[in-house]
DNA sequence: GACCTGCTGCGGAGTG
């Protein structure tokens, strides 16, 4: 019935692909789609066929004959844009409908051919976007001004995040250039945690609807422990050996959470291999290895049909890139989040007929707890809630002077009305807008001429560098070239001197000399290094997860999925906390371990709220070791004063403002998360740390709804 | 104990 809805041409294309069916998604997108103008977010698993179900009720509706570019598609990654260039081309071509891509990589003479004849399709990034804002109005309202639709690829990767902030203030900004008609915005995404939130996404919630389909895949996993030795080593070698084994005769892909271990694992199972006569395809892919290196990656996984290979990644292979279907996924250590475990779980299996495979390793048992964890909430159905900043203070100066540029001056009182009326700010009080003006002015980064305010003689350097096109920061490399190719990066380290040896896409180099300031390592090939140090601060895992660790400490329950060294680690940690006597329903309870003048609470609680609690601890200089992997805090007090302890903590979580400040003149590296914070009043730089980085309402519940049980009450009883 | 993402305009050399 969709399928008759649907204009000729696009049939015809259908029946060309020779598909029997629509699927669920493509279904429901058709009708909806062809029905109302209203905004849709179309959710479903990986290659469910989201692109289609967007595009091809939008080329059945769309007169793509009138001037300038009815639909434009935004996409987190070039690398996904170039997957789809050629999917939504080959669409195209049967409605004589142009398709461009736009971004940073793509070519010149295309982009000039559009300006010449504004139509079709095209594709961009958030950042070519913000730069055709900033360098070029004009063209913004050539191409975009009867603007009729907007599609968002993996919109999920931008919810909660500063880039979403900057994607939803462009897409404010296009509706004000968008004269001759309005747009509607279609989303494609994973499943999410909160699609109230998500709809807000696209300016106007109450007339955004979901299209979810929840069809999931059939998942085994498998749960395999590996503790790691006390002599140090990146990984345990019977962990290596076993991974060898499990996968030497399948495509796989293995998530290891950080780029060095990557390295490590990649090389490791390639000497393994080479010893015993197995397949020589072992890759490593992170952000670290060159681009080419990791194009011929992509493309060896996608174009081999019978080749078994090995690919050891970070989330680089999380989203859509088109890598084919791979045998099994491993997760060596805890995933940090479960939207993260979806799509690394929705990589494996994506032949209809295969059951996906998820092995899980741990190395350690607080690791295989976290784990077992995101398990059990993924088969739940539990996705993390990700809520976007109501007050991006950083994001509205950005913003700010963006606009300034992109109107060439304008006056005071526009701005904030340009700025008010934006979906992104609209919970930014109209004074604080000011005082962020207020103060561009005092920085010269702003200046007023004439009733207008203008770029600064300062701000000219902002607005005019290439790294005012994105809200978030990237770390300074030493670019990696061995015989004139390059094969990828690594950051400024006491590890990068001449004769020390490391990994790099897999294999090992010797460093035979830095220029530094090229930003440049010559390497030759070598047969033994370490693994490259890659710096970043902590994840964010979400309090849910700590609970259901909290929960699996509580019961007795063995979970099948585990193998036999994994039951016993579980059951070692149980008994260290059997002591506490917790119930199965632990509720607002947490454990306390009593050693001799110290004592361990374990919060069981979230990232942001642990870190407020530190800092809160801080405030009041006491003593103090956190373990964040263990959500614990250990505090030189006995347990008879810990209430004391939590209601003084809790008066100071109240009022923290003070001590923030403080905070920030003494560390400024505090604002590291936010690129555009630095140039904020105090009083806002304050406001976005405790929005984005601390949750002091969060640990504010926890220190007065938080009831105690300690290994030393349950032993005296 | 993290991971990821993007990029203008210009000049000049090289290519067809």
């Amino acid at each position: 019935m969709s399928y008759e809805l649907l204009a000729e041409p696009v049939r015809r294309y259908i029946r060309d692909q020779r598909w029997e069916s629509l699927r669920p998604i493509q279904a429901a997108a058709i009708q909806h789609i062809l029905a109302t103008d209203d905004n849709y977010l179309l959710a479903s698993r990986t290659a469910s066929g989201k692109t289609e179900a967007a595009f091809l009720p939008i080329l059945s509706k769309v007169d793509f004959r009138v001037a300038g570019v009815p639909v434009l598609y935004i996409s987190p990654l070039i690398a996904l844009i170039n997957d789809q260039f050629q999917r939504v081309e080959q669409l195209c071509r049967y409605l004589d409908v142009p398709v461009t891509k736009w971004h940073g990589e793509a070519s010149r003479t295309a982009k000039q051919k559009l300006l010449q004849q504004p139509a079709g399709i095209v594709l961009i990034t958030p950042e070519s976007l913000e730069a055709m804002f900033v360098n070029a109005p004009y063209q913004v309202k050539t191409l975009f001004a009867s603007l009729r639709y907007v599609v968002i690829d993996e919109i999920h990767s931008f919810l909660g995040t500063d880039r979403g902030i900057h994607l939803q203030s462009l897409l404010a900004r296009l509706r004000a250039v968008n004269t001759t008609s309005s747009f509607a915005v279609v989303g494609l995404s994973a499943t999410i945690g909160d699609y109230s939130e998500a709809k807000r996404f696209t300016g106007d919630e109450s007339r955004t609807k979901v299209l979810l389909d929840r069809t999931g895949k059939d998942i085994v996993a498998q749960f395999r422990y590996f503790p790691a030795n006390d002599t140090g080593g990146d990984v345990p070698l019977p962990l290596l050996k076993d991974l060898y084994k499990q996968t030497s005769t399948s495509k796989a892909l293995i998530f290891p959470n950080s780029r060095g271990l990557a390295e490590v694992i990649a090389v490791k199972l390639r000497q393994i291999a080479d010893r015993v006569g197995g397949h020589p395809y072992y890759f490593s892919h992170h952000s670290s290895v060159h681009k080419e290196v990791r194009e011929y990656v992509e493309h060896f996984a996608k174009n081999n049909q019978r080749q078994p290979f090995c690919i050891a990644c970070t989330s680089t292979l999380e989203l859509g890139i088109d890598i084919g279907s791979v045998d099994k996924v491993v997760q060596v250590d805890a995933a940090h989040s479960i939207a993260s475990l979806i799509q690394r779980v929705g990589r494996s299996g994506r032949r209809n007929d295969e059951q996906s495979q998820l092995l899980l390793y741990a190395t350690e048992p607080w690791s295989l707890l976290q784990s077992l964890a995101c398990w059990q909430l993924y088969q739940e159905g539990f996705v993390e809630p990700l809520r976007t900043a109501r007050l991006p203070y950083d994001l509205l100066l950005h913003q700010a002077l963006s606009i300034v540029k992109e109107r060439s001056g304008c006056s005071r009182a526009a701005l904030l009305m340009q700025l008010r009326q934006n979906a992104a700010f609209t919970e930014i009080p109209a004074a604080d807008a000011e005082a962020v003006v207020e103060e561009l002015l005092r920085i010269g980064w702003l200046e007023a001429l004439g009733g207008e305010l203008i770029i600064g003689v300062d701000g000219e350097f902002v607005v005019n560098s290439r790294n005012f096109y994105s809200v978030f920061k990237t770390e300074l490399a030493l670019k990696v070239v061995h015989a004139g190719q390059t094969v990828g990066e690594i950051p400024f380290s006491p590890q990068v001197q001449a004769d020390e040896n490391l990994l790099l896409a897999a294999r090992i180099w010797r460093i035979k000399y830095v220029d530094v300031p090229a930003k440049r390592v010559e390497v030759v090939p070598a047969h033994d290094g370490k693994k490259p140090m890659f710096f970043g601060g902590g994840g964010v895992v979400h309090p849910r997860i700590r609970e259901q660790m909290l929960q699996l400490l509580s019961t007795k329950a063995v979970p099948p999925e585990l193998d036999e060294a994994g039951r016993e680690a579980l059951r070692v940690l149980r008994q260290e906390f059997a002591g506490c006597g917790l119930p199965p329903e632990v509720g607002p309870m947490r454990p306390v371990l009593v050693q001799e003048d110290k004592l361990t609470l374990f919060t069981f609680n979230g990232t942001k709220i642990n870190r407020s609690l530190t800092f809160l601890l801080q405030c009041l200089d006491i003593e103090f070791v956190a373990d964040e992997r263990k959500s614990s805090l250990t505090l030189s007090v006995t347990p008879a004063l810990l209430n004391d302890l939590f209601e003084q903590l809790r008066l100071f979580a109240l009022d923290v403002d003070f001590h923030l400040q403080d905070a920030i003149a003494n560390n400024p590296g505090l604002l590291e998360f936010a690129k555009w914070g630095e140039a904020l009043p105090l009083q806002f730089q304050v406001a976005i740390l405790k929005e984005r980085y601390f949750d002091f309402g969060g640990a504010a519940e926890f220190l007065e709804k938080t009831e105690v049980v300690s290994s030393l009450n349950a032993s005296n009883s």
